[in-house]
DNA sequence: AACATACCCGACTAAAATGGTCAAGTTTAG
DNA sequence: CTAAACTTGACCATTTTAGTCGGGTATGTT
């Protein structure tokens, strides 16, 4: 079980737009420096969040991304569900026919990673780009 | 962030062994088919499981697993532990000196891959072997 | 003693996921 | 018109996963 860096960027990327973006447009180029994330791989996390409506693109020059909602109402599951990084529990097939596994009755941990799936969930749900936002504040003094 | 097979093969093998090793060693044999996981793969695990003390071999005819504590005292954290289902929180490299990603302040998501391991750490700390079982009984009223 | 049943162990591998790179655009401010 | 920035899609090397394979060794039963 882990966690994937793409999940990681994308909160790190998130974290530095929201402290930038009141002024102007943040720059995919900007991020990459400023986090040291390759530009080419921020560019496909990017295309996901916008898709996904967590930013808003302005083109051009001087363009870059904005959020596209308030850092209180983006929510972590928001953003690793845009990414794709979803607590995946190698599910039981899903043919819903037969059980897990091809067997008819249920598979034992097929109850199990329900739970799981909710207890990380959350996690994720309380916590929003606001809070990380104060954190790192808060660390700085 | 997924789960991978490994750890869910684990769990099902050894509640079904906990269901069936009062009387007899149970072989892999059996578990592989009653549970249908490959037997050459249910060995690499069941090593693991023995190096971490979770289960007893008895070799030769009629020999097989058995746990070697009590259901109760097997938590999902030392099962998985035994076949390296770790939460892996994609460290941010540890070389100590240097912060995350080798700039000096520590990266913004530090803490929060911190806070989610103890989140799931604390759910699997909790749920014994014996809870599932309990579970399974329940679900077959 | 022989045999079958089990565990034991290490090497190998196909397929998928991961973490990118690269190339060729389109859009728009200045 | 041109440079800065987003957009899209293909490509790729490495690692992980989920096994397979081929040989062992131990031991109860006949």
């Amino acid at each position: 079980m882990k966690l994937t860096s793409k999940g990681r960027y994308a909160v790190m990327a998130l974290v530095d737009l929201a402290r930038f973006d009141n002024i102007n447009p943040v720059s995919l180029r900007d991020i990459s420096l400023r986090q040291g994330i390759s530009l080419d791989y921020l560019e496909q996390i990017f295309s996901k969040l916008k898709k996904n409506h967590i930013v808003k693109s302005i083109r051009g020059n001087q363009g870059g991304y904005v959020l596209s909602k308030n850092p209180n109402d983006i929510k972590l599951t928001n953003i690793f569900h845009a990414v794709d990084e979803k607590v995946k529990t190698v599910q039981c097939k899903k043919d819903s026919k037969k059980g897990c596994n091809g067997r008819a009755t249920k598979c034992v941990t097929h109850n199990l990673w329900d739970e799981l799936e909710n207890h990380i969930n959350s996690f994720f749900e309380k916590k929003s780009l606001e809070d990380l936002i104060k954190n790192k504040k808060e660390n700085r003094l």
